[in-house]
DNA sequence: ATCAACAGGTCAAAGATAGTCAAAAGGGCA
DNA sequence: TGCCCTTTTGACTATCTTTGACCTGTTGAT
């Protein structure tokens, strides 16, 4: 048989086949119920089969009404920006190298001049008060977040 | 199914959109009522959804004849990013707080849609790997860079 | 002036979700 | 079998919501 999280998997991506927008909103304790397991095993399912390298974004929220989000990003964009994802993920990234990845954002014209402004206002270094190679770190995780927004369907050429 | 919160913070805006002035007077029992909830809930709402960071203004009064009012404050100028920008300075920031005010941002117009989601990417809890009070320390840090950002001469309305 | 009735405010506890982490359980394979 | 990797579980933590007991300010009657 089919192991629990291969069935929890298939069933998520059944629903996100479905949904119109590649969206799904679900509590996790619901589904936990549903496959009558623990909670902690969506989160376990989330984060094996539905995690950024295999073009997802998952975003949640805690307490009464709480839910868990799951997109799914078209493959097309992933490519584009996957790359860049790999590089990034997981690595120091410094201003300099950060501000030429934002150059190069611009020129591909994957976000706009003003976008760029902000978000070099968003990791400077004045704007992350914190010691090396922290603040390295921090500025890769905050251009990551951003790379998979861009990904986020609707995102690409709304600018 | 929705929060309750949520629920009456569609409402609030509802009633506020369809206000003239942009300005809602109500009684907290009477909302509270009609909502079927403690009044105390209501007062959760006002603060955790229409805070000054959010760019509205609520007053009230006690006793007979009592009321809240609340007053959605356009943020037009650079006086009113000052203003945000020392509130925020030097201060903690909770990924609530931080929504709440780029959301105000857009619907003051200061920065667009696509804008705010970006932004919003670059402040989120997964985005910034530290613990906290940490976490909200550098949040603010990144808000208040991307505010006095906003206030350069030539950035506002270029969307 | 005083007091009772009538608002709204505060705050902490309880409730409702989701996340983390590590131990236990399974499963494949040398 | 023994080892390693994956899955499953549960105790503990973090975050957000909802409620209720108690507090403070206003108004109006006496």
């Amino acid at each position: 048989m089919r192991s629990l999280v291969d069935q929890i998997e298939a069933y998520i991506k059944e629903m996100l086949a479905r949904s119109p927008n590649g969206l799904l909103e679900i509590q996790r304790q619901e589904l936990a119920q549903a496959f009558a397991c623990a909670p902690s095993q969506i989160t376990y399912v989330l984060s094996t089969r539905f995690s950024v390298e295999q073009g997802y974004l998952v975003e949640s929220r805690r307490g009464g009404g709480g839910f868990v989000r799951i997109v799914k990003l078209p493959l097309n964009a992933r490519d584009s920006l996957q790359f860049l994802v790999e590089r990034i993920v997981g690595q120091e990234v410094s201003q300099q190298i950060a501000e030429g990845l934002l150059r190069r954002l611009e020129e591909d014209q994957l976000i706009s001049r003003r976008e760029r402004v902000l978000l070099r206002a968003a990791i400077r270094r004045e704007a992350l008060p914190l010691e090396l190679p922290a603040r390295d770190q921090v500025r890769a995780a905050i251009l990551r977040s951003v790379l998979l927004t861009l990904m986020v369907p609707g995102m690409a050429g709304e600018k």
